[in-house]
DNA sequence: CGAAGAATTGAGTCCTATCAAATGCCGTGG
DNA sequence: CCACGGCATTTGATAGGACTCAATTCTTCG
């Protein structure tokens, strides 16, 4: 198989298989008894992505749906001048393209190394057809991330720059102990610009409330993360 | 039948058939053929309720779903402390409750005067799951919402007053469209608060905003409602 | 070690929020 | 019919939080 980078590159280790994937518990694929898995291996296509390659993009048609396996994507969409939305962040275990429209409605890039499952759009979309409870899953995963995107509207519209900081480390601390991988630090492997699209702000805002919330011993910075120091008081601001 | 205020009052209009619906063709129900709209009408009850009255109060059980056949919906999630954030507005044809989860993840009340039929959640989803096309368009109904709530996260992070009550008011004027209402005058039963706790503002900017592009002549404030004069600017804006 | 990019810090401005008052709009009841 | 009260909206003055522009400092990596 030849390596095409503008749509990922299979790696030497692409032996991996469905039936000893790591993230099956936390995936669609949960839906599926042992037996199914093989046909969904048959289909599925390890693929890679280096830091910034692109997965998807804005208004092109999206023929390929993926797996995250590894590593963290952005998912955005651009104003013709140039001001950026990040709509989430996939990481271990989600799903990009759930929606199986023809085309996509964002972008979606990898921030670091990343490592997914690719299926083609229409076959996956006959297996969905084919097993209810693979369609079940995927309809919960899609009205889960309807729920997501409600909470961020929230956030966006209403929250102070704080608020918006503390929720988002929250929600990551959250979303990693949910597929197994709980921490008092929350690894961030976006850049501070990611997160200020992501949150509604300047980059130097999320800097500067960064820094202050490190000097009220909220937090602690450290390399690619942040420790959370006082969770008590976090919760306090997130819930209010 | 008796006429319970807490959970909307069937008028006198309860003659209502599901199949001379006017709504039908713009609602969930269009993938039903013809001879399946009478299970469903059994499965129907015709509920009104007045300005103010509440369909679902966040984080409460949630046994009806509904389907709005006139009048206008404000859906919305508060902080403790009151900060309201208005996630959409269900009118004429809009679902209600899409996600059959057991509690409502959001409030919903009336804005003006609002019919809907409504369904207990139990029997709505087992004829879903009897009927894979009914599925399926809940399934394509959820999707588009997520997208027009990425479209909001857009609007509520990136854009300025401006560019938000533009945007609103050319979201509005397009939805009436799709559903067969096309016009110049884009209605607005909603409040100034309203459109403020939506659109991420306060209602003086929402208001001070609106005056400015009537002097620009871009708008005409008309009574419950907008005209508007300059479409071409708008559309610019609102793309840019 | 040096260059390039990322993050932080600083100074000043602007947009929107806040606080406050005036105006307009209805439905009620005298 | 008009005065009145309550509510929504508009308008004004001021303040503040986040943005912008600009300069360091810190990392990373060849």
């Amino acid at each position: 198989m030849d390596c095409d980078l503008t749509h990922g590159c299979n790696g030497a280790h692409a032996g991996q298989d469905c039936l000893t994937c790591e993230t099956r518990a936390f995936s669609v694929c949960a839906a599926l008894a042992e037996e199914d898995l093989a046909t969904l291996h048959a289909l599925a296509t390890p693929v890679r992505f280096a830091p910034k390659e692109t997965l998807l993009f804005q208004g092109q048609p999206a023929p390929t749906v993926y797996n995250i396996t590894r590593g963290s994507v952005r998912l955005y969409t651009l104003l013709p001048d140039g001001r950026r939305q990040i709509i989430g962040f996939a990481m271990t275990g989600d799903f990009i393209g759930l929606s199986m429209q023809e085309t996509a409605g964002f972008s979606a890039d990898a921030i670091d190394a990343v490592e997914a499952c690719a299926f083609t759009r229409t076959a996956y979309s006959a297996l969905a057809d084919s097993k209810p409870l693979l369609l079940r899953r995927l309809h919960d995963q899609t009205n889960h991330e309807l729920m997501l995107a409600q909470e961020q509207m929230m956030l966006l519209g209403r929250r102070s720059a704080e608020e918006k900081i503390i929720c988002f480390l929250l929600g990551i601390q959250q979303r990693l102990a949910r597929i197994g991988r709980p921490s008092i630090t929350v690894p961030l492997p976006m850049g501070r610009q990611d997160m200020a699209d992501f949150l509604g702000l300047t980059i130097e805002t999320v800097s500067r409330t960064l820094t202050r919330l490190a000097r009220d011993r909220t937090i602690l910075l450290v390399p690619d993360g942040v420790r959370l120091l006082n969770r008590s008081h976090m919760a306090m601001v997130a819930a209010a």
